[in-house]
DNA sequence: AGCCAGGGTCTGC
DNA sequence: GCAGACCATGGC
C-alpha cells in the first residue's frame, strides 16, 4: 500500500506520542519506525528526511479518521505559544516539542482506561495485548483488532481468567454490557459538556472521574478534560501550587498530556 | 518483603 | 463528606 506524508518529524515526536500513556497498542519496530492496530488496519508509521510517513490506510479512507487520529487539524504551533506562557510548562514542552495528543476510538479508550486503573503501563499494554488476541479479529499475521464492544459483552467473566487482570474483569464486562446495550454511549458522551459526560460515564462499574475523564479526552473529543493520576496530582501541587494557571486552562488536555510525559520520564531519569 | 502502578468501591465514622 | 481497608497482578 502507498504511503502517506503526514507531517515534518518536528512536529511528530513519535516515541514521546506512542508512549505518552495515551494509547497502548503501539510497538517500536526500528530506529525511528513503529507499527499499531487502529480501527480494525495494521498501520506503520516511520520517519524518513524529516518527514513522518503512514502506511497501512488506502488514501481513500486517510480523511477523516485517520487524520483526526494522528491531529492533524491542531495547529500545535499555536497551542505551544499559549502553553509556554506558564514556566512550568515552557520546561514540559521543551522536553518534547512534537507530542501530538491522538483522537482514539471511544470504546477502545474507555476499556483500555479501566484496565489502567491500579497499573503500570507495561502491564496495560500486556492485558490489552492478550484481550485483542484472544477476542479481536486477526488483521494481519500476528496482529488482531480491539474486540467490539458486543463480542466482549457476551463474554463469561471466565473467558477474562486468561487476562489475568484481576479485579477488572468484572468492570470490562459491565462497560461492554453498557455500550453495547447503548446505555452509554460515544455520541451522549460528545455531546454534554464534561463534567455531565463525567457523570453518564461513571455509571459503569469500576468508572470513577479519573479513567471518566481519559476516557473523555482521548475517545471522546473533550479537549478540556484534565485527568489525574498520581503523577499528574505531584504535578498540580508541587510545580502548580494546587492551581492550573491560564496558559494551562487555555488547553488542559494537551497541556496534560506534556506534563504527563515529562514529569514521568524526568522523575524516572532522575531515580534510575 | 514490601511498595507501587495513568483508581475505584465499600465501609465506618 | 472523608479516611482507610481492600481489591489482583507483576516488577523492582
Amino acid at each position: 500500500m502507498e504511503e502517506i506524508y503526514l507531517i515534518d518529524s518536528a512536529r511528530f515526536d513519535l516515541e514521546a506520542s506512542f508512549f505518552a500513556g495515551q494509547c497502548f497498542r503501539w510497538k517500536k519496530v526500528g530506529d525511528t519506525a513503529y507499527e499499531g492496530v487502529v480501527k480494525g488496519r495494521l498501520l506503520q508509521v516511520y520517519e524518513r528526511d524529516g518527514g513522518v510517513y503512514l502506511q497501512g490506510v488506502p488514501k481513500g479512507e486517510f480523511y477523516p479518521f485517520y487524520a483526526h487520529y494522528f491531529d492533524l487539524d491542531t495547529d500545535y504551533d499555536a497551542v505551544k505559544a499559549t502553553l509556554v506562557k506558564s514556566k512550568v510548562m515552557a520546561r514540559a514542552v521543551a522536553y518534547c516539542p512534537g507530542m501530538r495528543l491522538f483522537h482514539q476510538e471511544f470504546w477502545e479508550t474507555l476499556c483500555t482506561f479501566i484496565i489502567s486503573q491500579n497499573n503500570n503501563i507495561p502491564r496495560i499494554t500486556s492485558i490489552v495485548e492478550k484481550l485483542c488476541a484472544l477476542f479481536g479479529q486477526e488483521v494481519a499475521p500476528g496482529h488482531f483488532s480491539f474486540p467490539s464492544a458486543q463480542v466482549v459483552a457476551a463474554l463469561q467473566l471466565e473467558d477474562l481468567a486468561p487476562l489475568k487482570a484481576g479485579f477488572r474483569g468484572k468492570y470490562i464486562l459491565d462497560a461492554a454490557q453498557k455500550v453495547a446495550a447503548g446505555t452509554v454511549c460515544a455520541q451522549t458522551c460528545r455531546r454534554l459538556a464534561l463534567e455531565e459526560a463525567v457523570e453518564h460515564l461513571c455509571q459503569i462499574k469500576g468508572v470513577g472521574v479519573k479513567v471518566a475523564q481519559c476516557t473523555l479526552l482521548y475517545g471522546a473529543e473533550h479537549p478540556t478534560a484534565f485527568p489525574e493520576d498520581v503523577w499528574m496530582k505531584r504535578v498540580v501541587t508541587r510545580y502548580f501550587k494546587g492551581r492550573l494557571p491560564k496558559a494551562v486552562l487555555a488547553h488542559p488536555g494537551i497541556a496534560q498530556l506534556f506534563l504527563f510525559y515529562y514529569i514521568r520520564n524526568k522523575e524516572i531519569s532522575e531515580n534510575g
